[in-house]
DNA sequence: ACAGGCGTTGTTATCGATAACATAAACGGG
DNA sequence: CCCGTTTATGTTATCGATAACAACGCCTGT
């Protein structure tokens, strides 16, 4: 009745086991050769003197962690946590574990994250955006596991892609605006270059509307990415003090956009029949709020799983070379733009 | 310039920087006596080879591995976001790095998951929520490593707790609507026991009820838990339709209870004119709806934060026996209900 | 009846960092 | 100037699982 004071191991259960140590270490492993009953009397012994098996011996001795990295820039954001899910369901098929860091959106905090990740010796890497501090470059470069970059297209991939252009994205969005007939957009997003995609969505704004002969003036930022609905609704506050004119705001994510609709609703500003808004993410928000928001759906489920589906092609040797998937986002329009 | 074949190790970096690997493994180390010239040398050489710390041997041999697991429902959710948050502040001054998983809000997906971390060797592990299966218990029992029960309050608590009490949470408020002298209360929540926080909540709302002579007899569920602003949509609309006389309804959470406004919203019913809406979390766009939405706050941060320092306390020694702090939930009352 | 093959189990050495112990060098106080 | 103390570094053995290799028994086909 005595509780061993340490924690039981392998040898332990092959002692209570009538076996070797190597059979236990079989027993735990799928398709490995151990008969039925062997098998079972082991799990039985494990069970019994409450074994765990002990995963920082097995990836010493192995060299394989199971572990495969990622990163994302919050967590608490639903596309993000949609990719997450993606990746996860993806890769527990083959017993893959996900092991997360979250960079707040600062490249810096990036690289500190990365550094640490590697250390735990993953089997692959995923981070999202395409842009690093030069030091994280190298490290993934040096990691000699396979790399994916996502929710992006950068120029100089270190290694996979899954992705799209946020830029072209926008630039999508101010057309249908421009082709129906509207001049005079606005754009809301945060006050610094910190979240890259949101500089790249305002950079793609700016462009579009050049490429379409407009004015590119109506920019207003709104506090630290990821800007929030509060501040959404601030800066909505202040784009219809400033610009009353305005016929259209494009928001750098659904939730500033419904936070820019609420300052509407509370000024008695009618949406869409004085102005229009759109967002991006088609978070659950846009699709329920009141009038729904036209917002731009990158699919991020999707880049979570084809990330997933790379790692096992490469791991297994079935992908050489580099690849980047594009992924196509789609134009939501609805009834805040119509 | 030829690139060594094998990822390089301490002794490598030993070689170059012409000490021991001992040494080697001090300087990588804090509060260790190397001196300041020998350290500068040591990670020159291992950025020069690119070396990167192995914390898989590192945590064989030193039966450390700076890993806390945490097991949450669900990683889209701001209310755990926030709660994670809180932990990863008040971990990583230690070094202490987060392993996550999540349930889905199902205790046999929890029960494989803590399974799958307690593997790692996590140095302490929190769970939300105190209702597990019996081997989960069993297996937190044994782990030998301190055990924190989070967001709930469980009548025989595993180990440490850090929570409040869902069902009193929701006494408080339906107290105050029959303060107000409503009787005809409502509740909108799942419809399964998935989510056991979102069922003590709809149990609260029952006995609070009766406690008041009234009767508990508009229950909505809406799909499988956690349910979505969606759901919470078509609840109200059954709700509506079915009970049109209702005076106020409660619902198991934030994003629920802003579905139900919305169709209130579509189908021309005034909030709070004809119905009362409240909902549960303090998500930020409860502060930012148009009306706001009464809600209960229940410092989700803080839950981390104390869960976080209370590990911190338990591992150097600080603390002996089992501790729960609990956390008291504010309620916030807002437009929506006045 | 026997060679060859397959499935099952055992033996030995090892993954890479570090705890524990040992030692050499620097220091400091009387 | 000497000895006790601190600081900096080296040596050896080890954490626990498993890769690589070996061996044994059983089956099958000729």
């Amino acid at each position: 009745m005595t509780q061993p004071r340490k924690t039981p191991t392998m040898a332990d259960v092959a002692r209570l086991a009538g076996v070797s140590p190597m059979t236990v270490s079989r027993a735990f492993k799928r398709d490995t050769s151990v008969s039925e009953a062997t098998r079972e009397a082991i799990l039985k012994a494990a069970e019994e003197i409450g074994y765990v098996f002990d995963s920082a011996a097995s990836s010493l001795r192995s060299q394989r962690t199971d572990f495969v990295a990622v990163t994302i820039p919050s967590i608490n954001n639903a596309n993000f946590a949609e990719t997450l899910r993606g990746l996860t369901e993806g890769l527990k098929v083959r017993g893959l574990q996900i092991l997360l860091g979250y960079t707040d959106y600062d490249i810096h905090e990036e690289e500190r994250l990365v550094e640490q990740l590697l250390r735990r010796r993953p089997e692959a890497i995923v981070v999202t955006g395409g842009k690093h501090t030069p030091r994280t470059r190298r490290l993934l470069e040096n990691a000699g596991i396979p790399v994916v970059e996502t929710w992006d297209l950068p120029e100089a991939p270190i290694g996979h892609v899954v992705g799209f252009s946020n830029a072209d994205a926008v630039r999508g969005m101010v057309d249908h605006f421009v082709a129906r007939g509207l001049t005079r957009i606005a754009f809301i997003g945060g006050d610094a270059d910190r979240d890259t995609r949101g500089t790249d969505r305002r950079e793609g704004f700016v462009a579009a509307m050049q490429a379409n002969g407009l004015e590119a003036t109506r920019l207003i930022a709104a506090g630290a990415p990821p800007i929030s609905m509060r501040e959404g609704a601030d800066a909505m506050g202040r784009l219809l003090d400033s610009l009353p004119d305005t016929q259209a705001v494009i928001c750098v994510s659904d939730l500033s956009a419904f936070g820019a609709l609420t300052e509407c609703q509370r000024r008695g500003v009618r949406v869409p029949e004085d102005i229009w808004i759109a967002g991006f993410g088609d978070y659950e928000i846009a699709e329920v709020a009141v009038p729904a928001l036209t917002t731009i759906n990158p699919f991020p489920r999707e880049i979570g799983a084809k990330a997933a589906a790379l790692i096992l092609e490469v791991l297994d040797g079935r992908q050489a070379g580099p690849v980047t998937l594009r992924i196509a986002p789609e134009l939501m329009i609805r009834q805040s733009s119509r």
